[in-house]
DNA sequence: GATCGTTATATTTGCTAGGATATAACGAGT
DNA sequence: ACTCGTTATATCCTAGCAAATATAACGATC
């Protein structure tokens, strides 16, 4: 038996960063790209562009700058906060696993 | 900014208990039937039994006993050990609010 | 053997989140 | 002016989940 779990930030009782946008977030910083950040993801442009949208709504400053028109048609960048956010987002989420891998092996002590 | 976490525990590989199956067990233990648990927490009665025939599923000891007809038409009766995983669930549901809530105040830190 | 409130199960109906598709706007480079 | 790949947005369509409904079986009590 093992203890899983599933943990988001959230920021004036809305979602602010989960696994789902942190992951976009990195493919991003990759690709440069919503739109390449999404099919590296197997994801809709559609619902990549939704979670980005999402995250700047909730954030007070914005993870991401979007370009549109220009050479190669524009992109989009995580700005420096982003990043630290992404940084402390796994950060966090390591130490979650640390914490409930402990409490998986005293799960096998119940019976 | 605050953590917010959802836990559950699987077994080979599937859930086993949640939030959701442990809210209907309690329901079960106090009200002695899947049908009135099912009225209690506001749900359809086929996704209580769908619950109920999930956790018993994976689960190698029967969480529940049920019976039906006879006296009040029957009903369902969760066994002690079901009993114990309610408590050790929310045991372990305690301790992890304590942990996010630890967390959540290094979240200020982040800027 | 009729009644009653369950468990257990099948079938239909309805809803909605998501995918697919289409289109406009953007703007540096040529 | 035209091209290009992107952002941004609207519309349609569908698949899958959940609710609603229906029905059988069960068995102690009377």
């Amino acid at each position: 038996m093992k203890v899983k779990s599933r943990i988001w930030i959230e920021h004036n009782d809305q979602i602010f960063l989960g696994l789902g946008r942190v992951r976009l977030l990195e493919q991003i910083l990759l690709d440069g790209s919503i739109n390449k950040a999404s099919k590296s993801l197997n994801m809709s442009y559609k619902k990549a562009w939704k979670l980005v949208d999402a995250m700047n709504e909730v954030s007070d400053k914005s993870l991401v700058v979007t370009t549109s028109g220009g050479k190669g048609g524009g992109g989009t960048l995580v700005t420096s906060f982003g990043k630290q956010m992404i940084v402390h987002f796994r950060e966090l989420e390591t130490k979650s696993f640390d914490f409930f891998d402990a409490q998986s092996k005293q799960l096998n002590d119940w019976k």
